[in-house]
DNA sequence: TATGAATGAGTTTTCATTCAT
DNA sequence: CATGAATGAAAACTCATTCAT
């Protein structure tokens, strides 16, 4: 009898989650600025619909920054099952790293309207769920003697919040590769590579076209 | 004759640099979407006169922008001179970085302004200047070996392009103490000393304005 | 069922309706400058329904011209049926002519609004319409041997586009009686009658609205 | 005495006529809504000498159009004075119509802003020798048989206001013939020659580009 | 008298939000 | 519950006109 009635809960499940897909595939696309009409539109609804949903903009974009905490922490937590079945924490960690800096580029625009909108995310479960993993994969790196023993959480949200999203990926890339001495006890991976393709000395340029 | 001769010209600069200042400061308080009357009338002037000075919202944004690379190139410059009178290269590095990075917090609002209206700082000089300054100070600090060989001024403004302006001082020395490692040759200090040299707090101590 | 189905799209064809009515009464009574928020306030609107109906203002004066031209051609084929009941042609191109004379003394000040924002009235069907029906009648009138052999459909519209649209009824007849030996094989009335046949007199007599 | 005093009143009237000219020529490249600051950069003044010379912007535009009024005077007299010296009036009638026609094409623009700004050309002096030309030329006609008895200068006017100064030279020129009937006690002129070059259907189109 | 910086009301257009159907 | 028309405040920009120098 609960798993016939789809029809109520189910239903609006699905809209919200048709228009979180909707909007910040917008954004993505038509920057941080997007109208709540187009949002509707591309969600295949009319705006009336959206405010039912979402009491406001900022609240809409609030729970696609959730989203987008959900997904870190989901993997996060993925990568903590890996050091547990054995794999090495450093790795995980520059992976880990790597992906959510992607991730960042890919929804730079979601966290620029957030930032304008002053949206707050709100979603302290997914929120916790990722520091928990997060320090797990840090502990395990220290452990090993690979992460310095003073990072922390902190520190990685630090960096997060700071990804050149709007830079091209090579620039990411080279961001990465100076971070990490910061976090690690080794020295500078190899001293001899010179020569990385930051593209333009002015921030910002050549932002466009990119992965 | 010798006072009409200035009051022209000199009327017209200062009424640019007033518009600059509440420009800079309207932003800065009431982030970059300020309508151009707010700061017309923080500039104590009439909406038009704001035009006649700068015939777009994102001239004026420009030439703030332009203000504040002008002031960049002249921390640099300075800090080299001080590299060519004998001091430290790396020392002159960090600190030039920490009193950017506060420069920076302080006026984030400006540089979102200027990405959102895609606003073209045009100052190549000062640019130029700010480049030529900056690798100087690195080349010194390759020679005295403190630099890694590979760093570029590219990389340093991808620093400065990533910047977590919107954050607490003590977040923002945190950052710099995280990224110097991907910079020098030393290692990070000392496992076991929980007081990481930041260089930059000294000023970004009593920073105002931040949270 | 049926009161839902009507409601919608007919409000939306009557706010349509009501904005074009307003937005030409206002531009012959104000001139074609007058602003979308007049307007809006005329047609008992706010400023954002009206672009909602019209994108820009030039849309809007689109279709008020576009509305006009409809007129003409509406005008014009009723002239045609009467022509092919029996009605001599060059009657009906009289009277024609002087309906569209008075029609473009009353909407002058929209022909001017269209040509100041360069508007593309876009009502192809009408104005072949108006076309085919002027041809038509000018066809039989030619036939009669009443028109001059030469006349087009162009010309025609030579002279809709410089009525004088801003002068007093009595000028606008005789500008047409001026107009007149151009387009028929018969002299002038008679030299000595003063009294000049004015065809459209009848409705231009008690025309609304001029000097 | 008076001669070399060239200076007072001689610079006020040659100011004044490098203004008429410099509005004249604005207003036919960059139509009537020109500014009024770009009127006194074209004349190598400065906005507030041009608002010493003419109050307001109606008053400028006003003298522009008196200054055509005078133009029109001196054509219509001096054909009178051929009429006189032996020339047949109908011809003189016929080119001083294909002349202003022309002159009110190239000025249409400021016919346009006069329009707009409701700006009273006053120049009744100019205006009586031009009617009285014109009344001399018409009695002249008259008195040969070829002009129509009933013609007046009023019609003149008339369809002076009308001139299609907006369309290709061709058209203004079928535009005459198809007038001329009108005054004329001749027929047509020859109803063999069809087939006359106006470009389009539709008023206005083809406006762009003619001589 | 010439200058041109300053004025400020006015114009078009956008968009988050509400509410009658 | 969904719909989408209506709202209206706000933003960028223009231009005729004034006035201190």
């Amino acid at each position: 009898m609960s798993q016939p009635r789809t029809s109520r809960a189910d239903a609006a499940r699905r809209t919200r989650a048709r228009v979180l897909t909707a909007a910040r595939e917008q954004m993505v696309l038509h920057g941080p600025d997007i109208g709540m009409d187009e949002i509707a539109g591309a969600a295949g609804l009319a705006v009336g619909t959206l405010y039912r949903h979402f009491p406001a903009k900022a609240d809409l974009v609030a729970a696609v920054v959730a989203e987008y905490v959900e997904r870190v922490a989901d993997d996060a937590e993925a990568a903590c099952e890996r050091v547990t079945a054995g794999s090495r924490a450093l790795d995980e960690i520059t992976a880990f790293l790597g992906r959510v800096i992607e991730a960042s580029a890919r929804d730079r625009a979601v966290k620029a309207a957030a930032h304008a909108l002053g949206a707050d995310p709100g979603d302290k479960v997914a929120e916790d769920r990722a520091s928990r993993a997060v320090a797990t994969l840090l502990l395990a790196g220290q452990a090993d003697g690979d992460i310095h023993p003073d990072v922390t959480v902190g520190d990685i949200y630090l960096l997060f919040a700071t990804v050149p999203a709007d830079q091209p990926a090579a620039a990411r890339a080279r961001w990465l590769a100076l971070m990490l001495p910061g976090l690690t006890t080794h020295p500078r991976p190899t001293p001899r590579d010179r020569r990385h393709p930051v593209p333009g000395s002015r921030q910002g340029a050549g932002a466009k076209g990119e992965t």
